[in-house]
DNA sequence: TTTCAGGATAGTAAAGTTTCCTAACCTCTT
DNA sequence: AAGAGGTTAGGAAACTTTACTATCCTGAAA
């Protein structure tokens, strides 16, 4: 693959439509500026994209005072689309877009137990009736999404440590989706997929950082330079798996899909933890949200005991990566809000070496479909512009 | 920075060196078919490194059956040179390579208590002294990397927890450095250092692997994507500072400079554990060494316990990077060899949830300083070849 | 109020540069 | 003579610079 002339013509395509996704639409003028090539060639990169059906005639800017207005190009909406799909244990959630980001359809699939097949069909079907709703058809679609629990492993096309899905568990999984969705199809852990959403809320500010999910059950999420970083299985960032002081070392994890960081700090440890000062919730978030509102001495105590041991696996993790920035997520974290990351924050300084900063989940609205459309998009505008 | 047909040329430059790295010498030939150019371009991009000195002519070449024998071109070792220098609290050890790799100059210079500074500036006199010996002036010097235990924070240009060189606690370190010497000066990581030198010896195999350090101290190194992990402030792979079971949770280890991990499995555990057994050393590795050669049952029984301990800090380690490989290296993984590293691979599938291949550290001689030089040797042709 | 020069910004055309490619032609050795 | 190595000549694709035309606003004069 030698560096030929052509070479220019795709980087200078491609860098052009990486503004057009930034900018909601640019001049001739505009695309000088910010790329720095020639105005001859901005002009005939936009017509070629213009060709391409890439780019559409976005009609006159506003003219600067005592000059001609500038003719205004946008990024044709619908070149391509992209799809993200949430599966949880009760439902399937599907979110179609167009390649610049707007929501042109959604719905959602209850899957009740014990009414036939939940797996990867069923999720097609509600990918179809979505594009259907957005009038368009299934060839349209550049890239879909899949979120799932568990960790998808690349090298046996499977997802992994995923028990509450129990029709997902297939090994040739992308292939056998690929078969019925065109474009690319990815499966993603719903924990990264919540880390993409935030790195993107934040406007990647933050790089290296480590997202922890507090919710029924411990996860967690890295970043590495700007990117996901998934391990080779596709485990990466898998915190409950951790080994922590305090409860004994956890033998057979995989078999019995449960860690030590939970024995110390999972849902069920801080219910009976916030139980001791009365409170008795359904669900780890209630007792939380209880425990912070009520604003006795004795669950002030019970805080930062949990606290505390959310520290103790993080002090692990910021040994290991040593990330810019930690933000904690997910039911448990929302209910515990500020004062929890307070909490989390004080006993970190005491029990890890560097201590970066800590804080909450921004995106509070499904950030699981959010991220996963965040990283369709990524792929389907890939996929478009590589044409 | 627009793609114009000048980034063509740099690109094909480029693309031609790296292949001379790989490679002792090429015909125009083997430039064509390597790169895919055509055979007048393939002349052209070598006439112009020619030009530039960046390549010499390496004669004709072995002439195959029935034609005209080739013209061979080889990378000239004398367009820059790259300089490794290892501090370790006894001494500073510094070694000078052309561009090709050849060791050009090579000395050691002792750094007694009590005689004096040792700091940075010590380490610029014994590079001074060693460029004497290889005839070239300082100013040839393309890059230089220093190997140092503790890690660089290049937020703050200062090296951390390295507690045993008292001289090199400076801020501003490399601005330093950088006004003596001349190029690209980078500080790296001891351990971060003999990961590289590891990748390098596998032939880039292992794309995401972990290093796991024992020696006097216990440390670790991250390779993802094929690229060294520093983390935000350089301190990633700290394993030392893991918290673990086992032990209690260590308060304050920044401060005290001491770790998890190290109280679990650190040099003076396992004397201690070795010692159990009647075996009596003045260093981990010689009573590891002295354990493995003793081949009784209870002797076996302290290296499945000391094995044991390293697995659970891999535990986390796997837990959260799900790295392709692991591998021991350090004089103490060094002593227990095979049979160290299976007892730690086999205690590590009973703590681990996946478990990939474990196995010793493969480069013996010196591999700091050889990381330190493939660093230095990669910075070094960086910035001979962008001119 | 209308008209029309002047000025500023937007866009195009023509010529030239750099880099690559293909095709044909030398060059050297067996 | 054959065959591989290497060069020359002509041309294509992408960029640039320079000079030109196009469009619209402003504001002054009719």
């Amino acid at each position: 693959m030698p560096a030929t002339p052509g070479l220019l013509r795709s980087i200078n395509n491609r860098t052009v439509l990486e503004l057009l996704i930034q900018h909601p639409s640019l001049s001739r003028g505009d695309v000088c500026s910010l790329t720095g090539v020639s105005k001859p060639t901005a002009s005939q990169l936009l017509t070629r994209l213009l060709d391409a059906e890439l780019v559409l005639d976005a009609g006159p800017g506003s003219p600067r005072p005592g000059g001609r207005p500038p003719q205004m190009y946008k990024l044709n909406p619908r070149a391509g689309f992209a799809a993200a799909i949430n599966v949880d244990p009760t439902s399937i959630q599907v979110r179609v877009a167009d390649l610049v980001g707007t929501t042109i359809a959604e719905s959602t699939v209850p899957t009740e137990a014990g009414d036939g097949n939940h797996g990867p069909d069923r999720a097609v079907e509600a990918l179809e009736a979505a594009a259907a709703q957005a009038h368009i058809s299934l060839a349209d679609l550049a890239a879909t999404v899949i979120a799932a629990p568990g960790s998808y492993d690349p090298s046996t096309d499977q997802l992994r440590y995923s028990d509450h899905l129990p029709d997902w568990q297939e090994t040739g999984l992308i292939a056998h989706l690929s078969e019925r969705i065109p474009g690319t199809v990815a499966v993603e852990n719903d924990v990264n997929l919540v880390a993409v959403a935030e790195q993107h809320e934040r406007e990647r500010t933050a790089e290296n950082f480590v997202l922890l999910w507090l919710d029924e059950r411990i996860g967690g999420a890295i970043f590495v330079d700007g990117k996901l970083f998934r391990g080779t299985r596709g485990a990466a960032g898998e915190a409950a798996f951790l080994q922590v002081p305090g409860v004994p070392a956890v033998r057979n994890p995989a078999q019995d899909n449960h860690g030590g960081f939970e024995d110390l700090a999972g849902e069920a440890i801080v219910r009976e933890l916030v139980s001791r000062v009365g409170i008795n919730s359904a669900s780890a978030p209630d007792a939380v949200a209880a425990l912070v509102a009520s604003d006795t001495q004795a669950a002030r105590e019970v805080l930062t005991d949990i606290g505390g041991r959310y520290a103790i696996g993080l002090a692990s993790i910021l040994a290991l990566l040593d990330p810019a920035e930690v933000i904690l997520a997910g039911a448990v974290a929302a209910a515990g809000g500020q004062q929890l990351v307070d909490a989390v924050a004080s006993e970190l300084s005491a029990v890890a070496i560097a201590t970066p900063p800590v804080s909450l989940g921004l995106v509070t609205d499904s950030p699981i479909t959010r991220g996963a459309m965040i990283l369709s998009l990524g792929h389907a505008r890939d996929r478009v512009f590589n044409t």
